[in-house]
DNA sequence: TCTGGGGTCCTAGGACCC
DNA sequence: TCTGGGGTCCTAGGACCC
């Protein structure tokens, strides 16, 4: 058996953590600029505002119904997580920490305990830990636990906590559930498969076989085996090592000049360098986007894109930058409104195995030496010390071109400043 | 006026290897 | 008339997740 334990409205819900006085109120928590919602409390969801909705088309129904408007804070919401997991990694034996607000945990072994109480034990603990409160599902499946977990969320009889063991349980599960609420399924294959009348979870698991291999590819095929009960996808306890790391951001307003560009380009490579040096690896490859306004119905969207190997691995935020800065000047188009841009790196391989990697071309262009590497070293160690910022290149600058953030709630959990200065 | 960010996996085709 | 089998790496694009 596999329990998917899930946050309830993460964000909203850490927001009301610390804030009591939120716990009647609809609250929605914006994108980082602040642009669309991305998380709703119970509450304002009754209000019918949708996931992903530009906040400017909903504000008068926000306003009207006094809802409580946050700006996303990072920082709350991944400490918070670590605090449920932590909890979570004390009640089972082994954990999958899926995402930011969801956990699968392993319950071989459960058999002949009361799961049911089992679960809600777990919901008491957390809530009591973390006051975040979560659902969960369980059943003999990772897919099947994930429909145990919406049916826990939809309806309040299970409080919380919904268990689908035999196979009528299963089967009446699937039958409630539709082909766009299964995990994997998403609004593509949605389509395919309503035009085919699978319509239900459980018109999915009994398709023939061969159809479903043919058009969802392996994937969909393993869904619907999932969905029978035969598990597929196993716990994964070991988060294996980021293939890719990017940072982008879209601006609080256009921006035309190269030189704002050079700034953004320069402040997300040199976020791309710090993720990398924080997970003690090295990025062989790098790549620089610029794009326009995908909203623009008068101009065409240009999306300019460029990937380059690096001469060899590095985690230099200034030999990062240097080579973003050159690629950013090759995509540039000038007279373009330019709305978002961001810097991604490939590639990466552990710090350790790479020390010694030589170039071919190593008299042309020297690898870092020890030098820089201490220079970066203290950085970090400076920043982590007096804040993110504290300490940057010259070329970082987010003046212009900063994302607007203008309800941002205290970072409750990670800085002593945001408690001493909180707002009443 | 205003529309997120950070990821993963899979497929297909080209080019190449032995 | 007829032309293998088993691979890798790379890129681009599609689809999905939270």
């Amino acid at each position: 058996m596999f329990a998917l334990v899930d946050c309830n409205n993460f964000y909203a819900s850490c927001e009301r953590v610390f804030n009591p006085s939120l716990r009647l109120r609809p609250v929605v928590v914006l994108s980082n600029n602040d642009g669309c919602i991305i998380a709703r409390s119970e509450e304002a969801k009754a209000l019918g505002i949708q996931m992903g909705m530009p906040e400017f088309k909903c504000r008068p129904l926000l306003k009207q119904h006094d809802v409580a408007v946050f700006s996303s804070n990072f920082a709350l919401y991944g400490d918070l997580s670590t605090r449920v997991m932590m909890t979570l990694a004390a009640l089972a034996p082994e954990i999958e920490v899926y995402s930011i607000d969801e956990a699968f945990l392993d319950m071989t072994g459960f058999a002949r305990f009361d799961l049911q109480e089992y679960g809600w034990h777990i919901r008491r603990t957390v809530r009591l830990n973390t006051g975040i409160p979560v659902c969960i599902g369980m059943a003999p499946t990772k897919t099947l636990a994930k429909i145990a977990n919406r049916l826990a969320k939809k309806n309040p009889h299970y409080q919380g906590v919904c268990i689908l063991r035999s196979h009528a349980e299963i089967q009446a599960a699937l039958e409630r559930t539709r082909i766009e609420d299964i995990w994997g399924i998403g609004r593509q294959l949605s389509k395919l498969l309503l035009e085919k009348q699978i319509e239900s979870a459980a018109d999915l698991a009994a398709a023939p076989a061969a159809w479903v291999r043919k058009h969802l590819h392996i994937v969909g095929a393993r869904i619907q085996a999932e969905l029978q009960g035969k598990s597929c996808l196993p716990i994964e306890l070991v988060r294996p090592a980021k293939q890719s790391i990017g940072t982008s951001r879209s601006f609080g307003r256009s921006v035309t000049s190269l030189e704002e560009l050079q700034q953004a380009v320069a402040t997300f490579a040199a976020k791309c360098a710090v993720k990398l040096r924080h997970g003690n690896s090295l990025a062989s490859l790098l790549t620089v986007f610029i794009a326009t306004s995908p909203f623009d119905d008068l101009c065409e969207r240009y999306w300019g894109t460029r990937t380059a190997s690096l001469p060899c691995p590095t985690s230099d935020s200034v030999a990062i930058l240097k080579a973003a800065q050159t690629m950013l000047d090759s995509i540039f188009r000038a007279g373009k409104s330019y709305k978002k841009a961001g810097v991604l790196v490939s590639g990466i391989v552990p710090q350790a195995t790479c020390r010694k990697t030589l170039s071919l071309f190593a008299a042309e262009v020297p690898a870092p030496n020890e030098r820089d590497t201490k220079i970066m070293q203290v950085m970090d160690a400076i920043n982590h010390r007096y804040g993110n910022g504290a300490v940057r290149l010259a070329a970082e600058n987010s003046e212009s071109w900063k994302p607007h953030q203008k309800r941002l709630s205290a970072r409750y959990t990670t800085r002593w400043d945001d408690i001493i200065e909180v707002k009443v």
